[in-house]
DNA sequence: TATATAACCTACTAATTCTATAGGTTAATA
DNA sequence: TATTAACCTATAGAATTAGTAGGTTATATA
């Protein structure tokens, strides 16, 4: 069914690794019950991530407002807002993009097809809103407390 | 917060055209009532959609056992199962692939994570079960007759 | 039997994104 | 003053997506 890639057989994953490694990244500095700055390198040989790429993704976070920095010796990233008050919708919305499957149904990244003329004929368009409503609802229930949590 | 492309500001789609054109054509069919064959042609033009593409796609639904096809003249596509017995779920995992949004909590085509030690201690992996399992869920309950009785 | 039709098949390609890497600069601490 | 760690810019390989191009095969009709 799907297309061969070399030897390997290629499976498509929805949520990027950008946005993986950015939730492990928050996760990690939740679990820090100190309040001292962490530092890339920690998370970066800790979570199995390329540094320099953990890096961006940080920033990013970071001016997306989930983290505080400090730099120098001593410094690193440190959360800003309490773990429980940051829902995974907020993450992901950041990181990724729209949580809806196609922009036609999207809350915050809204954008008409191309292709349809209305959205009320679409057999697609009220599919994916029940999609998008049901992943909301567990992406929005989930905060960083809660996935920081578990083990 | 994403990257600016030409003028035009790029917004991740998680549902491939191919995917969604694929569920617009069966709906198409679906939609009508005699049992004669749909063309490619008249779908492509109806739904605004590559007549070339479409019919990569016709094929591959065709050779998943969705639809049967007749040659020549009076030919086409129809529904080999009726509507209502065909769930959301096993056209898009025909067309798209996995519904889980990352392969290491995918049930039809699991795949472990290079970077993780343990799915256990993973702060993304329990998250991405409940996205999938609440998905599963909504695109179960959803089947052909559903999404092409709406208007 | 000839012609038209519509599915079927193979190969290719332009655009785009993802996942980094490389190499530096700035600010804070010791 | 030296070290540390965040910050910034540019680049690039690999891969997919969304098609296009150009044909072949099978079926119905004149």
């Amino acid at each position: 069914i799907n297309v061969k890639k070399s030897i390997f057989e290629y499976i498509r994953s929805m949520l990027s690794k950008k946005t993986k490694y950015g939730i492990k990244a928050l996760a990690f500095i939740a679990k820090k019950t100190d309040k001292k700055p962490v530092q890339t390198s920690e998370i970066s040989k800790s979570e199995n991530i390329s540094q320099k790429f953990l890096e961006s993704i940080l920033l990013e976070l970071r001016k997306s407002g989930f983290l505080g920095s400090k730099k120098g010796k001593g410094g690193g990233y440190y959360l800003i807002k309490e773990p429980k008050d940051i829902q995974m919708t907020a993450v992901i919305r950041v990181l990724e993009g729209p949580i809806a499957m196609v922009p036609c149904v999207s809350l915050n990244y809204y954008e008409k097809c191309d292709d349809c003329p209305s959205e009320e004929t679409c057999s697609v368009h009220s599919l994916m809103i029940q999609v998008r409503d049901s992943t909301l609802k567990v992406l929005g229930d989930n905060t960083l407390a809660d996935i920081s949590a578990r083990k």
